[in-house]
RNA sequence: GCGGAUGUAGCUCAGUUGGCUAGAGCGCAACCUUGCCAAGGUUGAGGUCGCCGGUUCGAAUCCGGUCAUCCGCUCCA
């Protein structure tokens, strides 16, 4: 197996490892190749992990695209031509020239050295290895022959994917600026050093909208997604005190970026960025109208303007949003003489909205717990578990975060009524199977 | 990529002056019992001690390499 994950300085098991430990138990996220000693940096989302992981995509959709009129969404290809990349800047700004002191053994950017040949650590000279050019994306062949196909690179981030749809989208979809264009997918980034967990990964999954505006619009729409991204991991449940909104200074803002906020988590190790929030200008369209040579511009016959909008990215991860959700949920609180693991999951995230569990596997029970189960079904994702006791089912579905539990009884035969126990307050109601449905939709709110 | 530390069941760990069929607790599964908050009993599955090689009569234990994780440096659109 791979080592124990995450041990740090004290002696107590931290947030941290506790929440990478879970994973790993209750099948969230699993080292990726593990029978064969791990692959670095890359993970699997297991039975638990790919529900959860899922909820966060569909629930960052359902704000950006399905409760809003100006938003459409659209999924792009991963690999793309170099073209793509020349004209986005990534082929210039993703590559840094590195050198390593042979003397103190630190590494620099060459570029960024005052003196090309001294080491700013330790002030020798000439003890400099050979620059190395690490581009930051993965570039691969296309066509089975090795060497004989044309260069494709995996894309750095999903954003390019839509600027180069602009103008199919603005022609089809009836969309005119402020519109947005909204886009979940993989991406891939050579990170030089990965870590933390889901934290930052060469292979990881975005939720990016490209939202375009008329240039003089631009400053109040950055504000306004600024506030409505800060808004929406409040309501899926991190607390004000875990969350911040941090704008970049000058000298931390992107090639294409005019502003950059990022909405960060406090994590075990400190703030760390969920979202960034960009005002590009017009840097994307205007780059990829002079490389393609086509028109990347809007026409308002209402004003007889035309003009190049420009563009507000809020760019989310989903992968370490998932891993923040989970941080912020998990608690672990006393009950009795024992210690009850619970994740204070937003219901709409939780892996399981309900779980089916028969008090008795007496054969009696079953089918009538099958019964609900089936009913429940269509509506809900729902465990079903009927071994041991009722009180460690409880705790079972506590530490994946299920917000109800509905427990079928030997009543249940007489009065057609089951047990629902709520996840946080852990009390229970009596409630008739025919008002199950509907009292659990009310319940969750999803 | 460099330096340091670590790697024994799903989890947490025990086990070395190298020596019989590598253990515990929890978890998991089956059965009995119980019947609404991790109860109890019996039984069982699961590990060639990260991987490869070396030293040795004999390696979880010593040595080398490698992979992975953590910490520090570096980097981080």
């Amino acid at each position: 197996m791979v080592g124990t994950l995450g041990a740090m300085a004290s002696t107590e098991p931290t947030l941290f490892d506790q929440v990478v430990n879970l994973c790993k138990r209750r099948s969230f996220v699993f080292p990726s190749a593990e029978i064969y000693g791990g692959f670095r940096s890359t993970y699997d989302y297991g039975p638990l992990g790919v529900l959860m992981l899922r909820n966060v995509k569909d629930a960052w959709w359902r704000s950006m695209v399905q409760l809003r009129s100006d938003v459409v969404g659209l999924d792009a290809a991963i690999l793309s031509p170099p073209k793509v990349w020349e004209a986005s800047g990534h082929l210039d700004n993703f590559s840094d020239p590195l050198v390593d002191c042979t003397s103190c053994k630190t590494r620099h950017r060459q570029d960024q050295l005052d003196d090309p040949d001294t080491c700013p650590s330790c002030g020798e000279s000439g003890t400099f290895t050979e620059a190395r050019a690490f581009n930051l994306m993965f570039k691969t062949q296309a066509g089975p022959v090795e060497g004989a196909g044309a260069d494709v690179y995996l894309r750095p981030e999903t954003a390019q994917g839509t600027f180069i749809n602009f103008k199919n989208i603005i022609e089809t979809s009836r969309k005119k600026p402020p519109f947005g264009i909204a886009q979940i997918g993989k991406s891939f980034r050579n990170e030089i050093t990965p870590g933390n967990f889901v934290f930052r990964t060469r292979e990881f999954e975005q939720m990016e909208l490209e939202f375009f505006v008329p240039p003089d619009e631009a400053d109040s729409w950055y504000e306004y997604w600024m506030n409505e991204r800060f808004q929406w991991y409040l309501d899926l449940g991190i607390s004000a005190d875990q969350l911040r909104l941090r704008a970049h200074d000058d000298d931390e803002l992107s090639h294409y970026s005019s502003g950059t906020s990022d909405v960060e988590f406090l994590f075990p190790w400190g703030w760390g960025e969920l979202e960034g929030i960009a005002n590009r200008g017009d840097f994307d369209l205007t780059q990829h109208a002079e490389h393609s040579g086509q028109k990347l511009e809007y026409f308002d016959q209402g004003t007889g303007e035309r003009y190049v909008p420009h563009c507000i990215e809020p760019a989310a991860g989903a992968t370490r949003s998932m891993m923040a959700f989970l941080m912020a949920a998990y608690d672990e609180e006393q009950v009795n003489d024992d210690t009850r693991t619970v994740l204070r999951l937003h219901p709409r995230l939780a892996p399981y909205k309900v779980a089916v569990l028969p008090l008795s596997k007496k054969d009696t029970l079953l089918p009538k717990a099958e019964e609900v189960l089936h009913s429940l079904q269509p509506h809900f994702m729902c465990d079903y578990d009927i071994t041991q006791a009722i009180g460690k089912r409880y705790r079972r579905q506590d530490e994946i975060g299920t917000p109800y539990c509905v427990t079928i009884d030997f009543d249940t035969l007489e009065d057609n009524a089951v047990t629902v126990r709520e996840r946080d307050s852990m009390e229970q109601q009596r409630i008739p199977v025919a008002n199950l449905v509907a009292y659990l939709n009310e319940q969750l709110a999803l």
